[in-house]
DNA sequence: TCCGCCAGAATGAACGTTCAGTCAGTTTTA
DNA sequence: TAAAACTGACTGAACGTTCATTCTGGCGGA
């Protein structure tokens, strides 16, 4: 079996999200991209107009996996508490089983190259027709359970200590059991939640 | 009035905590922070080793601030939760105020000159007496009126959403006005408080 | 043989760092 | 007191390195 060209630049995204996540993108020369993705440095500039692309190419592999793995586990059963707890943990989940993937995106949204999509993400610009099961949950019928806080505060309240705690992990000073992201996830809930 | 030693050393490390805080580390030339600073190049190098010590002494410079702002805010009359929204509201206020501060600190924490820095703060290796405000509250004796959560948590519901919140506001997309700020000081109590 | 694809050497721009020279201020000499 | 000698903080051109990007020669399939 050959190396065809779908193969050929998704070798050089595989490896460019590794060195990315590894290195940064300052410190990831496209010539060590290349050479980990087994290819010329010419190769690299065939498949993508130049660095910039491709790191904008990376994100977008990054983030339609991400979606992917979130909107799958989602059940449609649940609802209030249960599916909000539903979706934190399994986001944690993904993400601390992808630490690169979860480097590339912090990366990612806090350089030049990710403020528009931030903004896009927030302003819930998403494709025509649902947006982010978050912000359906926010917004919602559902949300009769949360206490009527402004939107970016449930995002603060719900995606701040997610992503705080996963670059502990990271960093090897906390270990993501269950058991701690069950109380993540409630603790979540319980600084939204509507008073009993 | 001549400009002194001690001055021409400060002048630079406000240019560069600028510099730093408005186009990152890796897009603030040497020479660029030398004029900025109004100052040649090589007097950069008289008063700090390299590029890289220039950095640390912005930080020590940044952290000895916002440390002195936050201790002076406390009030030691306060307990449990007043004395956290207290704290929490304080801490968010001076960041909003100082957004290069702010700027600086999570791209420092975030590279690899913050990671010792991180670890240090973390396991409260802080100076002789007491470490920090916050893990003071979150071990001292008021801790009654707090769930029993490991310190990871508490510290990521505290600071998760700060940052978060931060951040939106320095891209425009969140006013923090005193309400949104008090709102998120109780949602982050809510969030990691006992029962009742 | 021809054509399209490829690897990697070549290129030039930009960077951090150095250092030889300049000059304002101070001390020494006459 | 005035001139000469000295001092060291300061500057910015120059250096070597590193990078993104381009170019070129050659290899494999048709």
């Amino acid at each position: 079996m050959s190396v065809t060209q779908q193969n050929k630049s998704d070798l050089i995204l595989y490896a460019a999200l590794e060195q990315f996540a590894e290195n940064g993108f300052h410190s990831s020369p496209v010539s060590q991209l290349a050479s980990l993705a087994g290819v010329g440095v010419g190769s690299i500039y065939r498949y993508f107009k130049d660095k910039d692309e491709l790191i904008h190419a990376v994100f977008t592999m990054v983030d339609d996996a991400l979606q992917k793995a979130i909107t799958a586990s989602m059940n449609p059963e649940l609802s209030g508490r249960s599916e909000f707890i539903q979706l934190v943990t399994s986001l944690i989940q993904y993400l601390d089983k992808h630490p690169q993937e979860f480097k590339f995106l912090e990366q990612y949204y806090s350089s030049p190259y990710g403020a528009d999509k931030k903004r896009a993400k927030f302003l819930c610009e998403g494709r025509g027709g649902s947006s982010n099961p978050f912000v359906d949950l926010f917004f919602g019928n559902k949300a009769k359970s949360l206490k009527d806080l402004p939107l970016p505060l449930y995002l603060a309240m719900t995606f701040g200590p997610i992503i705080f705690l996963l670059r502990d992990s990271l960093s090897g000073l906390v270990t993501l059991d269950e058991a701690l992201i069950q109380q993540t996830a409630e603790a979540s809930w319980n600084a939204i939640k509507a008073e009993n």
